[in-house]
DNA sequence: TTCACCTGCAAGAAAAAACTAGCACGTGCC
DNA sequence: GGCACGTGCTAGTTTTTTCTTGCAGGTGAA
């Protein structure tokens, strides 16, 4: 369910979904949550790359993180797919642009 | 109308447009057609820099590009948009992802 | 204590993208 | 001819992104 996106908004949501590693991250997560040391094992890449990648994916809004303590106390820090839809035409683009804050306005 | 693209594809035409300039462009472009030197003024960036940026976006199929005479005799480049549709969800790019050739196939 | 597992962070290297500056070519018109 | 307009290309710089390496902290269990 997603409303429309400033044009900042929606910049940072592609730039995000456009690398390989998190379009699998997003795939790997919509099977069901998972931890970030497990995810990376899962993915086959380092675990301080994948936490690059997990902030990326949160700071565009797409994955959320939630602390968690495991049966031997140990704290987990789960990540899970937010359900999004964003739908690209040439006119949701040129809406969005609209909005755009990168240098001067519009004309 | 599209149809399911390939996680290359896909990651590709996002990167495409997720750039401020080039989501201008479409804007633009989304109003009528137009060609380059012209769009150059009316965007306010140089035209190298949007020649580089037409260059991508018909790279990734969003743009189209087509020679026409002027009144004068001059060959013009008239750019225009191509109609697509894209979807993004987690599903959608759980899909793509099985697809993405980027270093190793999948497990 | 030592080991295995979890987390976080940051500095520096490597790779990719964006942008500028400058050149080439062509045309019609004053 | 000189100017204004159209096109293309390329070399080099700047900026951003990506990735590695290495270290810090914590826990429970043998």
């Amino acid at each position: 369910m997603e409303t429309s996106h400033s044009g900042d908004e929606l910049a940072r949501i592609l730039a995000t979904l456009a690398n390989p590693h998190r379009m699998r991250v997003i795939a790997a997560l919509a099977h069901g949550r998972n931890y970030v040391s497990a995810l990376a094992r899962e993915l086959g890449i380092s675990r301080p790359l994948l936490q690059l990648h997990l902030a990326k994916l949160e700071a565009a809004g797409l994955v959320t993180a939630a602390f968690e303590l495991s049966h031997d106390g140990k704290a987990m820090k789960y990540y899970d797919t937010v359900p999004f839809a964003v739908t690209l035409t040439p006119q949701s683009i040129a809406l969005a642009a609209r909005t755009l804050t990168t240098e001067e306005g519009q004309s």
